[in-house]
DNA sequence: ACTCTGCATCAAGACGCT
DNA sequence: TTAATTGATGCAGAGT
DNA sequence: AGCGTCC
């Protein structure tokens, strides 16, 4: 779900936050790319006239390889460096959402035996779309083999990419996702691919500027966006942007506002507040998230291993060796241009709050639980 | 009249020839 | 049963 | 730019 509608909140509000450039402007730049986020775009768009995805000849599926190293590619033409991060597992947090979610699979799956038209199978067929473990798989050894660095992130690949903003291993974060914010990368890039074909010019978000030009803290900006609606927990019925805007800035946390309302003083009796409202555990997922320190990971690009790419897409799944060689020479030839790069980054530190290192420690604690946990039941599986 | 929320609906990649 | 989009847009309708 | 094709 994103965040609902923060990006008109900022258009609004910060537009001096998004700048507007064309894919020239980031040569030599290292970006990080959601990948899982991108697998399933590619799975939904890239399809034949007859709405099939695209396969080699014993079926597999290679809509997703196609879409990702064509896409790879016009990036490494224009000087640009992407590092791919897979999703790890999601929080539980999250999992009030993600049966949410199964629901309506079910429904979208009635609809599709229930479609007549070939037109409405299509639609619901593409609804239906997931992204398995072997498009994961399948994935991580293309780019394996481009000589492109991938990250397997603990839970959130968008946590993931904004740390490695943070710590200067890549300029921005390129995602169409506008959670990414909450995660305090210096840079959002949107529309980072179809800036060339398409009409819309590639938006740069400043994570700082909009901070200063809403005139909140992080910890405000977070709350704020758990009230716009986020994946982790429900939002006070009744409470548009508008209104959530104006009330984070008149209270300055959810804790105050929620005494506002209960308070009465509020003089508003349409709005409810949800029970057992985990707001505080979705803002430390979005303050303090589990990532990999960017600071131990040393992003690396490769050259190509030619004879295995061939292998691979051409040999196992179809792909026209011309074209794969073209890609390939155009790999090299991105590597060698690029290989001056550009410095990303300020490498500013921004301390941890109280709050932050309070939910660390305690985080460090569960875990260890977590992994005495795992043993026993490895071990008495097995 | 106006503002705001909430719901339904839609579309979603890249290449290369013409 | 090992996967669970999202954001933009437009409209209805409630509330002020 | 439009359109068939990629696998």
């Amino acid at each position: 779900m994103g965040i609902k509608g923060l990006n008109a909140i900022i258009s609004e509000h910060v537009p001096s936050a998004i700048r507007k450039s064309d894919i020239k402007s980031f040569f030599g730049r290292k970006v990080a790319i959601d990948a899982s986020m991108s697998l399933y775009q590619f799975l939904i768009a890239v399809r034949q006239q007859d709405g099939g995805q695209l396969t080699n000849e014993a079926g597999e599926t290679t809509s997703h390889l196609m879409g990702m190293f064509y896409r790879t590619l016009r990036m490494i033409d224009n000087g640009i460096k992407p590092c791919y991060v897979f999703d790890g597992k999601p929080p539980d947090l999250k999992s009030h959402e993600l049966t949410k979610r199964s629901s309506r699979r079910v429904e979208t799956e009635k609809k599709l035996a229930e479609a007549t038209t070939e037109l409405e199978k299509m639609k619901q067929e593409r609804r239906l779309v997931k992204v398995s473990k072997e498009h994961n798989e399948e994935a991580q050894k293309l780019l394996g083999l481009m000589g492109i660095p991938y990250i397997i992130a603990p839970t959130e690949a968008e946590a993931q990419c904004a740390e490695l903003a943070k710590k200067g291993k890549v300029y921005a974060a390129a995602s169409e996702d506008m959670d990414t914010l909450c995660y305090r990368t210096p840079f959002l890039l949107r529309h980072l691919t179809f800036s060339e074909t398409k009409k819309e010019p590639i938006h740069e978000i400043d994570t700082e500027l909009v901070l200063r030009g809403l005139d909140l803290t992080i910890e405000q900006f977070v709350d704020l966006c758990i009230m716009l609606g986020c994946d982790y927990c429900e939002s006070i019925r009744g409470v548009g942007p508008v209104t959530a805007l104006k009330l984070i800035k008149t209270h300055g946390s959810i804790e105050k506002i929620v005494e506002f309302i209960e308070s009465g003083e509020s003089n508003n009796t349409k709005w409810k507040i949800p029970e057992d409202w985990p707001y505080k555990q979705a803002r430390m997922l979005f303050l303090d998230p589990e990532v990999i320190d960017g600071n131990e990971i040393n992003l690396k690009w490769s050259p190509p291993k030619e004879k295995e790419l061939i292998e691979y897409l051409c040999d196992d799944k179809k792909f026209s060796e011309e074209r794969v060689k073209s890609g390939i020479s155009r790999l090299k030839k991105g590597l060698k241009s690029g290989i001056q790069g550009r410095l990303d980054g300020f490498f500013q530190v921004v301390p941890k709050t109280k709050e932050q290192l309070a939910a660390a420690a305690k985080r460090a604690q569960e875990n260890k639980k977590l992994n005495k946990n795992k043993n026993k039941v490895t071990k008495g599986r097995r």
